[in-house]
DNA sequence: CAGGATCCCTAAGGATACTG
DNA sequence: CAGTATCCTTAGGGATCCTG
């Protein structure tokens, strides 16, 4: 991954909390919201199954809960099952879906680097293959970290 | 993403830390842990360049430098110009390099949904277009979030 | 230049108790 | 069940000063 000439001054946008990738640790870069994630992944939608699967205390499941929701990754909705009270439950917005290859490429790093050994693994649910991610260009190419490089977008360009 | 029936009691893998996402965020799951890594992707080597371009104080680049380095995804290495004294870079190791789709997918991810707009996007250097993260089986097969699913690894089991 | 040491502040998070 | 409220501990990180 490498810079371009135009880069060379990172000064207005890297910094001042202007870069991508320190917006999005902003909402999602503590474990607890990252595991939060993960579990709206796996299917969880119900608030006490996010505080014991996650590990968590009620008041960070709370607190947490509802930061995703303002940050527009859950979406709260109410529902009521037959002969019970209406209740909430935290699903997946779109945004948060996009989040999946972040987790997946975490699950994939902590796979094979991490410590301790889960004994889980990722695989397509169709065909049973391991999942993997990949860094690809819009061309097809799969790309390594020496392909990919940043620059000021041109085409369409923001107005500030 | 989906659990298998197997997978229903959590307790076993995804508490206790030995979720691979959570050794994951253990590791580079603060800010400027993170940013090291976006850094060191970009080139940078060297101390002051680190401190600067993050935007860190000089205790917090020490500090983080040296546990990124324990963690083995970085590599102090000692270099020498000449008629310079001897100094020490901090360099990708192969670890670091797997974080690469993480990173990647932390900025795209940003640069969609972000609160604020950066203007920079990642490229494929050689021919041009934007770099994607995406989620793939070992067969090919292109996967969105409902497609996966966390399943007890059985071919190469661990002895615990 | 490349840090180490010290002090202080803030945010994340646990524990416990309480409420609609 | 789905939270709130309160209190407390710890880790991340800034600022400042010092050193090889």
């Amino acid at each position: 991954m490498r810079f371009e000439e135009a880069l060379a001054d990172r000064s207005s946008w890297s910094t001042a909390g202007r870069c991508p990738i320190e917006q999005t640790m902003k909402v999602v870069g503590s474990r607890n919201a990252m595991l939060i994630m993960r579990e709206a992944f796996y299917g969880t939608t119900r608030y006490e199954d996010f505080m014991n699967r996650v590990g968590m205390s009620s008041a960070t499941a709370a607190s947490n809960l509802k930061a995703l929701t303002a940050a527009d990754l859950l979406e709260r909705r109410p529902y009521q099952e037959e002969g019970e009270r209406v209740r909430q439950e935290y699903v997946l917005t779109d945004a948060g879906s996009d989040l999946m290859p972040v987790i997946i490429g975490l699950f994939e790093w902590g796979s094979k680097h991490g410590q301790r050994r889960s004994g889980v693994e990722s695989v397509h649910v169709g065909c049973g293959e391991p999942a993997e991610v990949e860094v690809r260009c819009r061309a097809g190419h799969l790309l390594s970290s020496e392909d990919v490089e940043l620059r000021v977008r041109t085409a369409d360009r923001e107005t500030r």
